[in-house]
DNA sequence: GTCTATAAATAGATAGAC
DNA sequence: GTCTATCTATTTATAGAC
């Protein structure tokens, strides 16, 4: 199931050859989406036919199918410590952003489907949606704990989500903006913003 | 060239035909991005063949531009008091918001097209770029009159764009989430959010 | 495991009748 | 102003040789 360092065998160079496709498929599904990218380019660009390919993937849904899961397990690679709680967490986000800088075809194919999966029947609706839904409960468990601990001023569980929900968005749309323009401060804006954001925690109660 | 209400003669239906064309476009653009909608499907919404479609726009990318200076004078409908400033100018965005709710469609055909465009030769790459200028743009000037009005306390003119992008980016992130999720409440959480920032920009010069 | 060849569907676009 | 008919190119997908 897993690719393991000193495979051997026949199944050495078909599991490489899977490789390849798969990061093929982030750039070319990242920059036209999944509807606009096809098979053809992402064969001609690996260097195969799109026979070749087929005998990879069943179907272009299939692909599709493969390209989220190495997107999840490489995520996975690069959200860091999964004991981290509370304002630890939040701020861990910074490291994040900086990490999504290096992989450009990694954030594009995540915008794209996003909002292309905003359709209806889209293949990748379910598992979009339930990324999404995940993330925010995700950020929700942070600051809860960070007013659980002490770290910041208490909130209700709506203003909690509401918080929650405006960082994810933040972190989207600065991303949207370094895509279109890459000459941006993404993790400086990010940073800075978060910083005052934490600092408004701190003391929302003084205000009413 | 602008529609008139009690246009007569033979153009009276020629440009009504245009009109349900471009509307059908944005919903098709919308929902299946530029490189994925076709002209076949729009043309058969609309109730007409593909060669009728021709007729009136030259080429798919034609209809794209069409598309794009509709939208644009729509948003100039939505977009409330050009004269407004300061702070008057950010809080109207929250009836901008509340409009976008109005039309899913053109909400769609705006993430969509902008982050289709983040690719190098997309038809509306420059458009989508102008657009996010011209936004930022408006964003920092207010702000600026803001704190040249006193309404806010000094910010830097690196701190006032940083802080136009990040509104920016709220803005673009809720929305999609709004998409993906039409049951949250995309303008109290704009508005709760706004609202918190321009009170940390009251005495963002007290903390240092 | 990859190839050539090809099927079947769909894309954008054009020609000419009415 | 819209139609039918058609062209060329491209799509996903399959069959069978090597």
């Amino acid at each position: 199931m897993t690719t393991r360092e000193g495979a051997r065998g026949p199944y050495r160079t078909g599991i490489e050859r899977r490789r390849q496709i798969v990061e093929k498929a982030i750039d070319v599904f990242g920059a036209y989406g999944y509807t606009g990218g096809s098979l053809r380019q992402i064969a001609t660009e690996v260097g195969v036919t799109p026979a070749a390919l087929a005998k990879h993937f069943a179907s272009k849904e299939d692909l599709l199918i493969e390209v989220l899961r190495y997107w999840e397990e490489s995520n996975r690679r690069v959200e860091p410590d999964p004991d981290a709680r509370g304002l630890t967490a939040i701020e861990a986000n910074k490291a994040v952003m900086a990490a999504h800088l290096q992989r450009r075809g990694f954030l594009e194919l995540f915008l794209t489907l996003s909002v292309e999966a905003t359709g209806r029947s889209h293949p990748a609706r379910e598992f979009v949606t339930a990324r999404y839904t995940n993330t925010l409960a995700g950020f929700a468990r942070h600051i809860a704990e960070a007013v659980a601990d002490g770290e910041i001023a208490p909130l209700s569980a709506e203003q909690i989500e509401a918080e929650a929900r405006s960082l994810i968005a933040l972190m989207d749309g600065l991303e949207l903006q370094w895509l279109l323009d890459p000459g941006m401060d993404l993790v400086g804006t990010f940073a800075t913003q978060l910083d005052a954001t934490i600092e408004r925690w701190h003391d929302i109660a003084a205000r009413g």
